[in-house]
DNA sequence: CGGGCCCTTGATATGAGTCAAGGGTGGTGG
DNA sequence: CCACCACCCTTGACTCATATCAAGGGCCCG
Protein backbone atom coordinates (compact mmCIF):
# COMPACT_ATOMS: atom_id res chain seq x y z
CA UNK A 1 0.00 0.00 0.00
CA UNK A 2 1.28 3.55 -0.89
CA UNK A 3 1.95 5.87 1.87
CA UNK A 4 -0.39 8.44 2.71
CA UNK A 5 0.22 11.44 0.79
CA UNK A 6 -0.11 14.82 1.52
CA UNK A 7 1.15 17.05 -1.15
CA UNK A 8 -0.52 14.78 -3.77
CA UNK A 9 -4.06 15.88 -2.25
CA UNK A 10 -3.62 19.47 -1.67
CA UNK A 11 -4.17 19.13 1.92
CA UNK A 12 -3.31 21.57 4.92
CA UNK A 13 -2.01 25.45 5.12
CA UNK A 14 1.98 25.55 5.87
CA UNK A 15 2.79 26.69 9.19
CA UNK A 16 5.83 28.07 10.86
CA UNK A 17 7.08 27.60 14.26
CA UNK A 18 10.12 29.33 16.02
CA UNK A 19 12.41 27.20 17.87
CA UNK A 20 10.44 27.48 21.54
CA UNK A 21 7.54 27.92 20.62
CA UNK A 22 4.92 25.79 21.99
CA UNK A 23 2.03 24.44 18.82
CA UNK A 24 -0.14 23.61 21.82
CA UNK A 25 -0.60 23.03 25.20
CA UNK A 26 -1.93 20.68 27.65
CA UNK A 27 -6.12 21.10 27.89
CA UNK A 28 -6.09 23.67 24.50
CA UNK A 29 -9.21 23.11 22.68
CA UNK A 30 -8.00 20.63 19.78
CA UNK A 31 -10.32 21.18 17.48
CA UNK A 32 -9.87 18.27 15.34
CA UNK A 33 -6.18 19.88 14.15
CA UNK A 34 -3.70 17.50 12.89
CA UNK A 35 -0.16 18.20 11.92
CA UNK A 36 2.51 16.88 9.47
CA UNK A 37 6.02 17.95 9.95
CA UNK A 38 8.19 19.17 7.15
CA UNK A 39 10.85 20.10 9.13
CA UNK A 40 12.00 20.59 13.22
CA UNK A 41 11.91 18.97 15.80
CA UNK A 42 9.58 18.96 18.44
CA UNK A 43 8.85 17.60 21.83
CA UNK A 44 5.52 16.11 23.15
CA UNK A 45 5.17 16.15 26.67
CA UNK A 46 2.87 16.50 29.98
CA UNK A 47 3.30 18.85 33.12
CA UNK A 48 2.38 16.50 35.67
CA UNK A 49 0.56 17.81 38.75
CA UNK A 50 4.13 17.38 40.62
CA UNK A 51 5.79 19.53 38.62
CA UNK A 52 8.07 17.03 36.67
CA UNK A 53 7.67 16.76 33.03
CA UNK A 54 6.84 13.28 31.31
CA UNK A 55 8.44 13.16 27.57
CA UNK A 56 5.56 11.41 25.46
CA UNK A 57 7.29 11.38 22.31
CA UNK A 58 10.00 13.62 19.88
CA UNK A 59 8.32 14.23 16.70
CA UNK A 60 10.27 14.54 13.44
CA UNK A 61 10.23 15.64 9.83
CA UNK A 62 7.86 12.89 8.35
CA UNK A 63 5.57 12.39 11.02
CA UNK A 64 2.57 13.30 12.04
CA UNK A 65 0.99 15.26 15.18
CA UNK A 66 -2.37 15.30 17.09
CA UNK A 67 -3.37 11.79 15.65
CA UNK A 68 -3.78 10.68 19.34
CA UNK A 69 -6.67 13.29 19.66
CA UNK A 70 -9.05 12.96 16.78
CA UNK A 71 -12.40 13.47 17.96
CA UNK A 72 -10.97 14.41 21.67
CA UNK A 73 -11.79 18.27 22.88
CA UNK A 74 -8.87 18.50 24.98
CA UNK A 75 -5.19 18.09 23.94
CA UNK A 76 -3.91 15.68 26.58
CA UNK A 77 -0.16 16.71 25.93
CA UNK A 78 1.74 20.28 24.88
CA UNK A 79 4.04 20.58 22.09
CA UNK A 80 7.07 22.67 22.06
CA UNK A 81 8.94 23.51 19.10
CA UNK A 82 12.85 22.22 19.78
CA UNK A 83 14.27 23.88 16.51
CA UNK A 84 12.73 26.22 13.91
CA UNK A 85 9.74 23.94 12.46
CA UNK A 86 7.84 23.80 9.40
CA UNK A 87 3.91 22.20 9.63
CA UNK A 88 1.31 21.92 7.62
CA UNK A 89 -2.12 22.50 9.51
CA UNK A 90 -4.91 20.00 8.34
CA UNK A 91 -8.09 20.20 10.46
CA UNK A 92 -9.44 16.31 10.44
CA UNK A 93 -12.83 17.92 8.75
CA UNK A 94 -10.75 18.39 5.70
CA UNK A 95 -9.73 14.75 5.54
CA UNK A 96 -12.98 13.15 6.03
CA UNK A 97 -14.32 15.29 3.31
CA UNK A 98 -11.38 13.63 1.22
CA UNK A 99 -12.63 10.21 2.49
CA UNK A 100 -16.58 10.90 1.16
CA UNK A 101 -15.56 12.03 -1.61
CA UNK A 102 -12.43 9.58 -2.64
CA UNK A 103 -12.35 5.97 -2.14
CA UNK A 104 -9.02 4.67 -0.92
CA UNK A 105 -7.94 7.54 1.19
CA UNK A 106 -10.07 6.70 3.98
CA UNK A 107 -7.91 2.86 3.67
CA UNK A 108 -4.83 5.17 3.66
CA UNK A 109 -5.53 7.09 6.80
CA UNK A 110 -6.64 4.02 8.62
CA UNK A 111 -3.56 2.36 7.82
CA UNK A 112 -1.92 5.50 9.44
CA UNK A 113 -3.55 5.41 12.12
CA UNK A 114 -2.68 1.66 12.51
CA UNK A 115 0.88 1.55 11.79
CA UNK A 116 0.87 4.54 14.55
CA UNK A 117 -0.44 2.25 16.97
CA UNK A 118 2.03 -0.92 16.13
CA UNK A 119 4.95 2.00 16.60
CA UNK A 120 3.79 2.48 19.81
CA UNK A 121 3.32 -0.94 20.73
CA UNK A 122 6.62 -2.71 19.63
CA UNK A 123 8.59 0.77 20.87
CA UNK A 124 6.61 -0.19 24.32
CA UNK A 125 7.50 -3.27 24.15
CA UNK A 126 11.37 -3.03 23.40
CA UNK A 127 11.76 -0.58 25.49
CA UNK A 128 10.42 -2.40 28.80
CA UNK A 129 13.03 -5.57 27.96
CA UNK A 130 15.87 -3.42 27.20
CA UNK A 131 18.68 -1.95 29.34
CA UNK A 132 20.12 1.59 29.31
CA UNK A 133 22.42 0.84 26.91
CA UNK A 134 20.31 -0.93 24.81
CA UNK A 135 17.47 1.88 25.03
CA UNK A 136 19.96 4.61 24.42
CA UNK A 137 21.46 3.13 21.58
CA UNK A 138 17.72 2.32 19.77
CA UNK A 139 17.08 6.04 20.76
CA UNK A 140 20.44 7.15 18.14
CA UNK A 141 19.48 5.12 15.44
CA UNK A 142 15.70 6.25 15.81
CA UNK A 143 17.50 9.75 15.09
CA UNK A 144 19.58 8.42 12.74
CA UNK A 145 17.13 7.38 10.38
CA UNK A 146 17.45 4.64 7.90
CA UNK A 147 21.04 3.94 6.79
CA UNK A 148 22.08 5.06 3.90
CA UNK A 149 23.04 3.88 0.24
CA UNK A 150 26.76 4.07 0.49
CA UNK A 151 27.88 2.41 3.70
CA UNK A 152 30.94 4.11 4.03
CA UNK A 153 29.00 7.49 4.38
CA UNK A 154 28.63 9.00 7.82
CA UNK A 155 25.04 9.84 9.06
CA UNK A 156 24.89 12.81 10.70
CA UNK A 157 21.69 13.59 13.23
CA UNK A 158 20.48 15.49 14.71
CA UNK A 159 20.32 15.72 18.48
CA UNK A 160 18.27 19.36 19.76
CA UNK A 161 16.99 17.80 23.21
CA UNK A 162 19.05 18.17 26.71
CA UNK A 163 20.04 15.08 28.14
CA UNK A 164 17.51 15.51 30.73
CA UNK A 165 14.73 15.53 27.78
CA UNK A 166 16.39 12.52 26.48
CA UNK A 167 16.66 10.68 30.25
CA UNK A 168 12.95 11.21 31.04
CA UNK A 169 11.74 9.89 27.32
CA UNK A 170 13.85 6.78 27.63
CA UNK A 171 13.18 6.39 31.68
CA UNK A 172 16.95 6.91 33.10
CA UNK A 173 18.70 9.82 34.34
CA UNK A 174 20.62 12.13 32.76
CA UNK A 175 23.47 11.03 34.41
CA UNK A 176 23.36 7.29 32.88
CA UNK A 177 22.76 8.34 29.49
CA UNK A 178 25.74 10.72 29.85
CA UNK A 179 27.79 8.12 30.88
CA UNK A 180 26.66 5.85 27.85
CA UNK A 181 27.04 8.34 25.20
CA UNK A 182 30.46 9.03 26.64
CA UNK A 183 31.33 5.14 26.40
CA UNK A 184 30.43 4.73 22.74
CA UNK A 185 32.26 7.75 21.72
CA UNK A 186 35.44 6.32 23.43
CA UNK A 187 34.93 3.13 21.77
CA UNK A 188 34.48 5.11 18.65
CA UNK A 189 30.72 4.10 17.68
CA UNK A 190 29.57 7.60 17.45
CA UNK A 191 31.00 11.50 17.67
CA UNK A 192 29.38 13.88 19.75
CA UNK A 193 28.70 17.45 18.58
CA UNK A 194 26.68 20.22 20.46
CA UNK A 195 22.92 19.62 19.22
CA UNK A 196 23.85 16.35 17.14
CA UNK A 197 26.21 13.07 16.14
CA UNK A 198 27.82 11.27 13.79
CA UNK A 199 27.26 7.46 13.32
CA UNK A 200 30.60 6.28 13.06
CA UNK A 201 29.94 2.62 12.97
CA UNK A 202 26.67 1.37 12.44
CA UNK A 203 26.97 -2.07 12.77
CA UNK A 204 28.38 -1.74 16.37
CA UNK A 205 25.27 0.02 16.77
CA UNK A 206 22.95 -2.42 15.89
CA UNK A 207 24.78 -4.97 17.37
CA UNK A 208 23.92 -3.22 20.30
CA UNK A 209 20.69 -2.79 19.81
CA UNK A 210 20.76 -6.25 19.41
CA UNK A 211 21.61 -6.95 23.10
CA UNK A 212 25.34 -7.24 22.62
CA UNK A 213 26.41 -6.17 26.29
CA UNK A 214 28.35 -2.94 26.37
CA UNK A 215 31.93 -3.31 27.85
CA UNK A 216 34.93 -0.39 27.14
CA UNK A 217 37.02 -1.18 23.97
CA UNK A 218 40.26 -1.21 25.36
CA UNK A 219 42.20 1.99 22.58
CA UNK A 220 44.16 0.14 19.80
CA UNK A 221 47.98 0.89 20.51
CA UNK B 1 -18.57 11.93 21.58
CA UNK B 2 -20.37 8.61 21.77
CA UNK B 3 -18.78 5.17 21.61
CA UNK B 4 -18.32 3.18 18.60
CA UNK B 5 -21.05 0.49 19.15
CA UNK B 6 -20.50 -2.68 17.24
CA UNK B 7 -24.22 -3.73 18.34
CA UNK B 8 -25.69 -0.79 16.81
CA UNK B 9 -24.51 -1.18 13.57
CA UNK B 10 -24.78 -5.12 12.39
CA UNK B 11 -21.20 -5.21 12.19
CA UNK B 12 -19.19 -8.17 12.76
CA UNK B 13 -20.11 -12.58 13.05
CA UNK B 14 -19.56 -13.98 15.69
CA UNK B 15 -16.63 -16.31 16.61
CA UNK B 16 -15.79 -18.49 19.85
CA UNK B 17 -12.35 -19.39 20.97
CA UNK B 18 -11.23 -22.50 23.30
CA UNK B 19 -8.36 -21.65 25.68
CA UNK B 20 -5.04 -22.67 24.69
CA UNK B 21 -5.85 -21.90 20.78
CA UNK B 22 -4.24 -19.21 18.87
CA UNK B 23 -6.37 -16.49 17.07
CA UNK B 24 -3.65 -15.96 14.68
CA UNK B 25 0.08 -16.26 14.30
CA UNK B 26 2.55 -13.62 13.63
CA UNK B 27 3.17 -13.73 9.90
CA UNK B 28 -0.43 -14.99 9.32
CA UNK B 29 -2.18 -12.83 6.39
CA UNK B 30 -4.42 -10.16 8.09
CA UNK B 31 -6.90 -10.00 5.70
CA UNK B 32 -7.73 -6.87 7.09
CA UNK B 33 -9.87 -8.45 10.05
CA UNK B 34 -10.47 -6.76 13.11
CA UNK B 35 -12.03 -8.50 16.42
CA UNK B 36 -14.51 -7.43 18.93
CA UNK B 37 -13.64 -8.98 22.08
CA UNK B 38 -16.92 -9.92 23.84
CA UNK B 39 -15.68 -12.06 26.63
CA UNK B 40 -12.37 -13.71 27.16
CA UNK B 41 -9.00 -13.03 27.47
CA UNK B 42 -6.51 -12.50 25.26
CA UNK B 43 -2.64 -12.69 25.21
CA UNK B 44 -0.97 -10.70 22.19
CA UNK B 45 2.85 -11.64 22.11
CA UNK B 46 6.08 -11.97 19.66
CA UNK B 47 8.38 -15.03 19.57
CA UNK B 48 11.71 -12.95 19.35
CA UNK B 49 14.14 -14.81 17.30
CA UNK B 50 16.30 -16.13 20.19
CA UNK B 51 12.84 -17.95 21.47
CA UNK B 52 12.15 -15.46 24.33
CA UNK B 53 8.60 -14.00 23.97
CA UNK B 54 7.50 -10.53 24.54
CA UNK B 55 4.10 -9.40 25.80
CA UNK B 56 2.72 -7.14 23.50
CA UNK B 57 -0.69 -6.88 25.69
CA UNK B 58 -3.52 -8.38 27.23
CA UNK B 59 -6.75 -7.57 25.77
CA UNK B 60 -10.27 -7.77 27.63
CA UNK B 61 -13.35 -7.47 26.70
CA UNK B 62 -14.85 -4.65 25.24
CA UNK B 63 -11.45 -4.03 23.23
CA UNK B 64 -10.31 -4.33 19.98
CA UNK B 65 -7.62 -6.66 17.99
CA UNK B 66 -5.69 -6.12 15.18
CA UNK B 67 -6.12 -2.54 15.00
CA UNK B 68 -2.76 -2.17 14.63
CA UNK B 69 -2.51 -4.06 11.82
CA UNK B 70 -5.06 -2.06 9.22
CA UNK B 71 -3.44 -2.16 6.31
CA UNK B 72 -0.67 -4.15 6.79
CA UNK B 73 -0.55 -7.69 4.83
CA UNK B 74 0.73 -9.60 7.92
CA UNK B 75 0.28 -9.93 11.66
CA UNK B 76 3.37 -8.52 13.49
CA UNK B 77 2.38 -10.72 16.85
CA UNK B 78 0.25 -13.72 17.89
CA UNK B 79 -2.86 -13.95 19.68
CA UNK B 80 -3.36 -16.76 22.00
CA UNK B 81 -6.65 -16.99 24.22
CA UNK B 82 -5.74 -17.15 27.64
CA UNK B 83 -9.43 -17.88 28.39
CA UNK B 84 -12.84 -19.40 26.52
CA UNK B 85 -13.30 -15.96 24.53
CA UNK B 86 -16.33 -14.88 22.35
CA UNK B 87 -15.04 -12.60 19.86
CA UNK B 88 -16.76 -10.34 16.97
CA UNK B 89 -15.10 -10.98 13.67
CA UNK B 90 -15.14 -7.91 11.84
CA UNK B 91 -13.53 -7.49 8.22
CA UNK B 92 -12.11 -3.90 7.65
CA UNK B 93 -14.10 -3.83 4.22
CA UNK B 94 -17.12 -3.76 5.86
CA UNK B 95 -16.36 -1.13 8.24
CA UNK B 96 -15.12 0.93 4.76
CA UNK B 97 -18.63 0.00 3.55
CA UNK B 98 -20.69 1.17 6.52
CA UNK B 99 -18.14 4.67 6.67
CA UNK B 100 -19.19 5.38 3.16
CA UNK B 101 -22.74 5.09 3.83
CA UNK B 102 -23.02 6.87 6.93
CA UNK B 103 -21.76 10.03 7.60
CA UNK B 104 -20.32 10.42 10.81
CA UNK B 105 -18.81 6.49 11.38
CA UNK B 106 -15.84 7.26 9.87
CA UNK B 107 -15.22 9.87 12.44
CA UNK B 108 -16.33 7.27 15.08
CA UNK B 109 -13.59 4.71 13.54
CA UNK B 110 -11.07 7.94 13.90
CA UNK B 111 -11.56 8.34 16.95
CA UNK B 112 -11.55 5.01 18.01
CA UNK B 113 -8.26 4.32 16.47
CA UNK B 114 -7.06 7.78 18.18
CA UNK B 115 -8.01 6.51 21.61
CA UNK B 116 -5.98 3.68 20.78
CA UNK B 117 -3.18 5.27 20.34
CA UNK B 118 -3.31 8.11 23.11
CA UNK B 119 -3.65 4.63 25.43
CA UNK B 120 -0.25 3.50 24.48
CA UNK B 121 1.64 6.76 24.82
CA UNK B 122 0.22 7.37 28.35
CA UNK B 123 0.51 3.55 29.24
CA UNK B 124 4.26 3.38 28.28
CA UNK B 125 5.02 6.75 29.20
CA UNK B 126 3.72 5.97 32.62
CA UNK B 127 5.42 2.64 32.66
CA UNK B 128 9.16 4.50 32.09
CA UNK B 129 8.85 6.22 34.78
CA UNK B 130 7.78 3.67 37.88
CA UNK B 131 9.31 1.29 39.53
CA UNK B 132 8.25 -1.68 39.86
CA UNK B 133 5.43 -1.71 42.66
CA UNK B 134 3.84 0.99 40.71
CA UNK B 135 4.16 -1.19 37.50
CA UNK B 136 2.29 -4.05 39.37
CA UNK B 137 -0.66 -1.77 41.40
CA UNK B 138 -1.25 -0.26 37.91
CA UNK B 139 -2.07 -3.60 35.79
CA UNK B 140 -4.04 -4.70 38.72
CA UNK B 141 -5.95 -1.76 38.64
CA UNK B 142 -6.33 -2.16 34.75
CA UNK B 143 -7.55 -5.69 35.57
CA UNK B 144 -10.05 -4.52 37.87
CA UNK B 145 -11.47 -1.71 35.76
CA UNK B 146 -13.72 1.10 37.35
CA UNK B 147 -14.23 1.34 40.61
CA UNK B 148 -18.24 -0.10 41.41
CA UNK B 149 -20.89 2.11 42.67
CA UNK B 150 -21.16 0.87 45.77
CA UNK B 151 -17.58 1.69 47.45
CA UNK B 152 -17.50 -0.64 49.76
CA UNK B 153 -17.90 -3.57 47.47
CA UNK B 154 -15.66 -5.91 46.85
CA UNK B 155 -13.90 -6.10 43.00
CA UNK B 156 -13.05 -9.42 42.10
CA UNK B 157 -10.68 -9.26 38.67
CA UNK B 158 -9.70 -12.12 36.50
CA UNK B 159 -6.05 -12.91 36.13
CA UNK B 160 -5.73 -15.53 33.36
CA UNK B 161 -1.54 -15.40 33.01
CA UNK B 162 1.04 -16.77 34.73
CA UNK B 163 3.55 -14.23 36.76
CA UNK B 164 6.04 -15.06 33.73
CA UNK B 165 3.75 -13.29 31.44
CA UNK B 166 3.00 -10.44 33.71
CA UNK B 167 6.43 -10.21 34.38
CA UNK B 168 7.56 -10.01 30.29
CA UNK B 169 4.44 -7.64 30.15
CA UNK B 170 6.15 -4.64 33.05
CA UNK B 171 9.56 -5.50 32.13
CA UNK B 172 10.60 -7.31 35.09
CA UNK B 173 11.18 -10.57 36.78
CA UNK B 174 8.74 -13.20 37.89
CA UNK B 175 10.86 -12.91 41.32
CA UNK B 176 9.53 -9.36 41.28
CA UNK B 177 6.39 -9.84 40.48
CA UNK B 178 5.68 -12.61 43.03
CA UNK B 179 7.20 -10.77 45.93
CA UNK B 180 5.87 -7.46 45.24
CA UNK B 181 2.14 -9.12 45.62
CA UNK B 182 3.11 -11.29 48.60
CA UNK B 183 3.63 -7.94 50.35
CA UNK B 184 0.30 -6.13 49.02
CA UNK B 185 -1.47 -9.15 49.92
CA UNK B 186 0.51 -9.39 53.77
CA UNK B 187 -0.49 -5.68 53.77
CA UNK B 188 -4.34 -6.44 53.22
CA UNK B 189 -4.79 -4.38 50.36
CA UNK B 190 -5.57 -7.38 47.92
CA UNK B 191 -6.20 -10.89 48.26
CA UNK B 192 -5.06 -13.84 45.66
CA UNK B 193 -6.67 -16.81 44.07
CA UNK B 194 -5.20 -18.88 41.82
CA UNK B 195 -6.45 -17.22 38.40
CA UNK B 196 -7.85 -13.97 39.77
CA UNK B 197 -7.73 -11.53 43.00
CA UNK B 198 -10.35 -9.07 45.22
CA UNK B 199 -9.29 -5.84 45.96
CA UNK B 200 -9.51 -5.27 49.18
CA UNK B 201 -8.45 -1.49 49.31
CA UNK B 202 -8.67 0.75 46.12
CA UNK B 203 -7.20 3.35 48.11
CA UNK B 204 -4.35 2.42 48.87
CA UNK B 205 -3.63 0.71 45.60
CA UNK B 206 -4.43 4.08 43.70
CA UNK B 207 -1.81 5.71 46.39
CA UNK B 208 1.25 3.38 45.50
CA UNK B 209 -0.15 4.16 41.77
CA UNK B 210 0.27 7.59 42.40
CA UNK B 211 3.84 6.92 43.37
CA UNK B 212 3.67 6.39 47.05
CA UNK B 213 6.62 4.12 48.17
CA UNK B 214 5.77 0.44 49.63
CA UNK B 215 6.96 -0.56 52.85
CA UNK B 216 5.71 -2.82 55.08
CA UNK B 217 2.68 -2.36 57.15
CA UNK B 218 3.06 -3.91 60.64
CA UNK B 219 0.07 -6.13 61.36
CA UNK B 220 -2.54 -5.07 64.19
CA UNK B 221 -2.06 -6.81 66.94
C1' DC C 1 -1.07 -41.18 44.25
C1' DG C 2 2.85 -39.40 41.67
C1' DG C 3 5.16 -36.02 38.79
C1' DG C 4 5.93 -31.74 36.63
C1' DC C 5 5.37 -27.01 36.48
C1' DC C 6 4.78 -22.76 38.38
C1' DC C 7 4.83 -19.96 42.26
C1' DT C 8 7.12 -18.30 46.41
C1' DT C 9 10.90 -17.00 49.08
C1' DG C 10 15.86 -16.33 50.50
C1' DA C 11 20.77 -14.91 49.58
C1' DT C 12 23.65 -12.57 46.65
C1' DA C 13 25.12 -9.83 42.52
C1' DT C 14 24.79 -5.92 39.56
C1' DG C 15 23.02 -2.20 36.86
C1' DA C 16 21.19 2.11 37.34
C1' DG C 17 20.04 5.94 40.53
C1' DT C 18 21.54 9.47 43.77
C1' DC C 19 24.44 12.94 45.46
C1' DA C 20 27.87 16.00 44.58
C1' DA C 21 31.73 18.42 42.51
C1' DG C 22 34.06 20.26 38.51
C1' DG C 23 34.20 21.92 33.64
C1' DG C 24 32.41 23.43 29.24
C1' DT C 25 29.22 26.35 26.48
C1' DG C 26 26.24 29.78 25.31
C1' DG C 27 24.08 33.94 26.54
C1' DT C 28 24.13 38.55 28.52
C1' DG C 29 25.68 42.84 29.91
C1' DG C 30 29.33 45.91 30.40
C1' DC D 1 34.55 42.51 21.96
C1' DC D 2 35.33 40.62 26.06
C1' DA D 3 34.14 38.97 30.61
C1' DC D 4 31.05 37.11 33.57
C1' DC D 5 27.40 34.12 34.82
C1' DA D 6 24.16 30.51 34.58
C1' DC D 7 22.97 26.27 33.04
C1' DC D 8 23.88 21.92 31.44
C1' DC D 9 26.82 18.30 30.75
C1' DT D 10 30.32 15.11 32.53
C1' DT D 11 32.38 12.29 35.88
C1' DG D 12 33.22 9.96 40.39
C1' DA D 13 31.83 7.51 44.73
C1' DC D 14 28.34 5.34 46.90
C1' DT D 15 23.51 3.42 47.54
C1' DC D 16 19.61 0.96 46.41
C1' DA D 17 16.25 -1.44 43.66
C1' DT D 18 15.78 -5.18 40.93
C1' DA D 19 17.86 -9.24 38.63
C1' DT D 20 19.93 -13.55 39.30
C1' DC D 21 20.61 -17.96 41.26
C1' DA D 22 18.79 -21.49 43.82
C1' DA D 23 15.86 -24.23 46.91
C1' DG D 24 11.44 -25.51 48.69
C1' DG D 25 6.28 -25.86 48.37
C1' DG D 26 1.75 -26.16 46.38
C1' DC D 27 -1.41 -26.92 42.70
C1' DC D 28 -3.08 -29.34 38.73
C1' DC D 29 -2.99 -33.10 35.75
C1' DG D 30 -2.24 -37.60 34.53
Amino acid sequence: MMDFDLTQCQLGSPLALARGEHLFQMHDAANGELYYVRSGHIKLYQQCPDGVERIIDFVQPGDWLGVDTIGEPERHASALALTDCELDLVPYRQLAELMDREPYSCDLFSAMLSREIERQQIAAATLRSAGACQRIVLFLLQRAGKAPADPAEEIHAALPMSRQEISDYLGLTPATVSRTLSLLKRNGWIALGQRGFVVQSREALEQLAAGMPLTEVPALA
